[in-house]
DNA sequence: TCGGGTGATGTAACTAGTTACAGACCAAGT
DNA sequence: ACTTGGTCTGTAACTAGTTACATCACCCGA
C-alpha cells in the first residue's frame, strides 16, 4: 500500500496557495473583508471553502493573547443550585462573547487547586469560584498568574477577590425569625457538611444566639433529599416536643417533608417545615414548601457580567450582596 | 506621572535571558527536566518564580496542535437529567486530562449551530451533542472540521455520528408494559413538548400501538415539576375513568403527584403514578415513584470515554446503547 | 593521542496566525 | 508631465512556545 499521504488540517498558506494571494489577504477576507477587492475576496472565500479551512483557534489566541475563556470551580453539578447558577453564568458570558469551561471540585480544595491549575493551562482568562474557603496553592497561583477572579454564593467585602453572593447568614436569620414569629421554640435545624463548605457555616452561624427561649438542635446529614428524609427518624427520636424543622437547604426540607409524610406526622399542623433555597419545585410541593429565596439565576447573571467586565475593561468588580427573600407557604404555620 | 511601563506577561525569552540560558533549555526545564543538569535547572526555576512566568496555553497548543478541550452542546442545565450527565461527563474527561466547555442551546437547533461554531473558534478537539435533531448548519460545520462528535441521551445506531445513549423507546414501552400489567387501561400520558425534543417523540412512538384495549389520553406540557402539576386538572376532567398517570419524565411525575394529593386523589389507590428517568429523589419522595431508570450518569462517563480515546487514538466508537430498567415503587399498584 | 560515545546546551527553524510597513497601481489635481 | 492620494496587495516581522540538529566538553578505551 503507498503510504498515505498526512491529511493534516489545511492552513492560511494553504489557502494562500490555492488562492493565488499572500497570508495577509486571506487574514484580511478572515477579519476585514471590506478592505479586499471583491474578485480577490471571492478567489480567497473559494479557497477557504475547497480546503475546508478553518482558522486555529491557538494561533488566533497566540496574537491576540485572549482566548476568550471563562474558568468556573463548582463543588458539583449534582446540586440545583450550581447548576442553576451555571446556566446562568454561561448564557451571560455568551453575551460578552465568553466561553465556559467547567470543573468539579467535590467541595475539596486540593481537588479544586489542581483543576485551577489545568484550567489555567487551557488559557482561561477569569475565574469563577465558590465560597471562600480555598487551598494556599489555589491563591498563590491566581496571584503568580494575575487572573481575574471572582467568588460566589458567599458574599464577605473583606475577601481578597470580589464576591459576588448572597447573604447566608441572612437568609438563615430570615428563616429562623419566621418561626419564631410563628411561635415556635423547640426547632430542629437539618444541615449539611458543615466541616467542608462555608455557605452552610455561615447559615449555621447565623443560629448561635436564639431568642425568646428558642431551643435549637442541630442535625448534620448528607446535602440531599435522601439526606433529609434518613435524618428525621433520630429528629423524632430525640425531640418529643418538636415545633419546626428548619432545613438549611430546599433538597434537606423535601426529604425531611417526605420521611415525615410517611410516618404520619402532618405538616404544617403536627410540625412546621422550613427550607432555604426556593427551589422551582417548592412552590409546587404538597404541602409547598415555606423557605428562603436564595437569587441563584441572579447572582450568576451579575457574576458572569462583572467578570466579562473584569476581563475585558480591567474594571474589578465591587463587592455585591445580593438580598434573600422570606417566601412563606404552605409547609409552616402558627404553633398551636 | 512617568509613563507606567507595560506590565505584560513575561515569556520563555525573558526567562532564559534572566537565567541566562536559551529558550530550548528553559523549555526543557519545563517538559523534560530530567534532561538538565541540576544547578541550571534550579537557576532556570529561580527565574521562573521570580518573573511569576506561566506558559501560554495558545503557544503550546499551536505547537502540539491539541487545546485538550472538549464541548458539550446541551439543551439547559436546569434539568437534572442533563446537570447529572455533564457532571459524569466533566469527571471522566478530567481523567483523560480533558476539559470540557459548555454551551446550552434551549433545544433551539440555530443556536445549537452559532454556540457550535463558538466552540470550534475556542478550538475544542470534539464535540457531545444531544440528541439527533441538529440545524443543516451544525452538520455541514461538523464536516468541513472533521472534529469528532457524539450523540447522547439518544440511541440510532443509523446515525450519522455514533450515539451512545439508552432506549427511549425501549424505557416508555417498559413503563406503558408495567401498568398494562398491573391492569391499568385507562392511561394518561404526560409528556413535554414533542416538536422540539426528539428524545420526547421516540418514547411518545412507543406508545402508538396499546394492546388488550388500552386507552392513552395524551397531554403536553411545560418540562418541569410546575408543568406536572398544571396539567392535572385538565386530566381529572377529560377522564373520570381513569386509571393510571405515565408521565414521560420524573419531574413531571412529581408535578403530577403533588398535584394529586392537593386534590384529595390518593397515589397509587385511586390513581397509579409512573415516572421515567429515576432521579435521586424518586426513591424519597411519599409515595416513592415507580419509574424507568435512565442510566444518566453511566451514559455521561461512557460518552467522555469514547470521545476521548476518539480524539486521543482516532479510535471512532461504535454506537451503543444503555439498558433501561424498571423500577418498581409505591406510587403504582394493581388495579382494584 | 586519536576516535567514539555521552550528556548538556545552544541555534534556528518551525507551528499558524496577525499586522506594520512598503510598494504597485490608478485616477485626479496642479 | 508630475505630484498626490487612495485603494489594494505583498513582504516580513511578530506572537510564544517546541524541537531537530549542531556543537562542545568530557571521559573512556585503543
Amino acid at each position: 500500500m503507498a503510504p498515505h499521504k498526512e491529511k493534516k488540517r489545511a492552513n492560511l498558506r494553504d489557502v494562500a496557495r490555492i488562492a493565488n494571494v499572500s497570508v495577509a489577504t486571506v487574514s484580511r477576507v478572515l477579519n476585514t473583508p471590506k478592505v479586499v477587492q471583491q474578485d480577490t475576496r471571492e478567489r480567497v472565500e473559494a479557497a477557504i471553502t475547497e480546503l475546508g479551512f478553518h482558522p486555529s483557534a491557538a494561533a488566533r489566541a497566540i496574537n491576540s493573547g485572549r482566548t476568550r475563556i471563562i474558568g468556573a470551580l463548582i463543588p458539583t453539578l449534582e446540586s440545583d443550585i450550581f447548576a442553576l447558577t451555571l446556566d446562568a453564568i454561561e448564557s451571560r458570558l455568551d453575551d460578552f462573547g465568553l466561553s465556559l469551561v467547567v470543573a468539579t471540585t467535590d467541595e475539596d480544595a486540593d481537588k479544586e487547586a489542581r483543576k485551577a491549575k489545568e484550567l489555567l493551562d487551557v488559557g482561561v482568562e477569569g475565574l469563577i469560584l465558590s465560597g471562600i474557603s480555598h487551598s494556599d496553592a489555589l491563591h498563590s497561583l491566581i496571584e503568580r498568574t494575575r487572573v481575574p477572579a471572582i467568588v460566589t454564593s458567599y458574599y464577605d467585602a473583606t475577601f481578597r477577590y470580589p464576591t459576588i453572593g448572597y447573604d447566608n447568614h441572612g437568609a438563615a436569620r430570615l428563616a429562623l425569625d419566621h418561626l419564631q414569629d410563628l411561635g415556635h421554640r423547640q426547632v430542629a435545624v437539618i444541615h449539611g457538611p458543615a466541616a467542608i463548605n462555608d455557605r452552610i457555616r455561615e447559615r449555621l452561624r447565623a443560629l448561635i444566639d436564639p431568642q425568646d427561649g428558642v431551643s435549637l438542635k442541630y442535625y448534620e446529614t448528607e446535602f440531599s433529599v435522601a439526606g433529609g428524609a434518613a435524618v428525621i427518624d433520630r429528629v423524632l427520636t430525640k425531640q418529643t416536643q418538636l415545633d419546626a424543622i428548619l432545613c438549611l437547604s430546599d433538597v434537606q426540607a423535601f426529604g425531611a417533608l417526605f420521611a415525615l409524610q410517611r410516618r404520619g406526622v402532618n405538616v404544617p399542623q403536627d410540625v412546621s417545615v422550613m427550607g432555604l433555597q426556593d427551589l422551582p419545585s417548592a412552590a409546587q410541593s404538597y404541602p409547598s414548601l415555606s423557605t428562603v429565596r436564595l437569587p441563584a439565576r441572579r447572582m450568576g447573571r451579575l457574576a458572569a457580567e462583572s467578570l466579562a467586565k473584569w476581563v475585558e475593561d480591567d474594571h474589578k468588580p465591587d463587592p455585591t450582596c445580593l438580598p434573600c427573600e422570606l417566601i412563606v407557604r404552605e409547609s409552616t404555620t402558627r404553633k398551636h
